[in-house]
DNA sequence: AACCAGGCGCATA
DNA sequence: TATGCGCATGGT
């Protein structure tokens, strides 16, 4: 991979098994829109990006050097060597299939309060569906980025709102779960930012103090927003790919990096 | 117009 | 430990 600045922003040359699209468009992130020009529009960090990708590489629009080192990096997982990674994979025969299929899939490393709310959020819902609450709950109580840009609101701010206040996002039974969520993470009763250093089995137990966090959505935090690649979220999906293709368990190719193997397979899957 | 969605809490055995 | 049910809402 090539990093370049330019006259449009980062320009990013010769990279590896990296597929802007499937990554954002396979239910680990649901703040990205794709306009008709055919270029991603979405916001993390706090930060408007526009991005897209074309046979010649990927273009950060109006990103600094600082920025793109400081954020997009990490978020994308730009430095991790997925090609080598997937070979692994490879030497099992359905992970060989998915990964031929879908190449270029990265898991993305999101910010810890946002993926728990998402994920919160997700439970016995649709992708649409939970992409709309999470776009009314930007719109209604996060900070304004530009004239239709919102960022996602701290856990801070959400912990001051009641179940009633949360009424206009429409997000159902969930809006008790999120304030809880909100709250122990506000007071500190839950350390999100320490997540990431602690092993997985302590972090899941933390996760799992949440009113409505299982270890479906615990396992989705822990992969999507703090980093831990050996984390498994079983949804009704991967449940099905288990019970059909692993009655006896994941095979030994993907050990450490379980999550990323278990991407694949959910969209994989999904596509039926 | 039913059916179901990247689950979870709670009750029951 | 293991099932089964209800849940708010709306996309398909």
């Amino acid at each position: 991979m090539e990093v370049l600045k330019n006259e449009d922003g980062m320009f990013l040359k010769e990279v590896n098994c990296f597929d802007l699209d499937l990554t954002l468009n396979c239910g680990q992130a649901f703040r990205w829109y794709k306009t008709n020009e055919g270029i991603w529009h979405g916001i993390a960090f706090g930060k408007i990006l526009e991005i897209c990708q074309t046979d010649s590489g990927i273009i950060f629009f109006h990103v600094s050097a600082e920025e793109f080192n400081n954020i997009w990096r990490s978020y994308f997982d730009l430095d991790r060597d997925y090609s080598n990674l997937c070979e692994s994979f490879c030497a099992d025969r359905s992970l060989k299939t998915a990964v031929e299929l879908f190449p270029g899939i990265h898991i993305l490393r999101q910010e810890p309060w946002e993926t728990l709310c998402s994920f919160i959020i997700s439970q016995n819902n649709n992708i649409p569906r939970i992409k709309g609450i999470i776009k009314r709950l930007c719109e209604f109580f996060g900070e304004p980025l530009s004239a239709n840009d919102f960022s996602f609101p701290g856990a801070e701010r959400i912990s001051m709102l009641s179940v009633d206040d949360l009424a206009p996002i429409r997000a159902g039974f969930r809006a008790k779960y999120i304030i809880d969520a909100a709250q122990k993470a506000a007071k500190g009763e839950i350390d999100l930012d320490r997540l990431a250093s602690m092993p997985l089995e302590h972090a899941r137990c933390e996760l799992i103090k949440i009113k409505g966090v299982g270890s479906k959505v615990a396992d989705c935090t822990l992969l999507y927003g703090c980093g831990q690649t050996d984390a498994f979220p079983v949804d009704v999906w991967v449940k099905r790919v288990m019970a059909e293709l692993y009655p006896n368990g994941l095979p030994e190719c993907v050990k450490g990096s379980q999550g990323i193997a278990q991407q694949y397979l959910f969209h994989w899957r999904r596509q039926q």
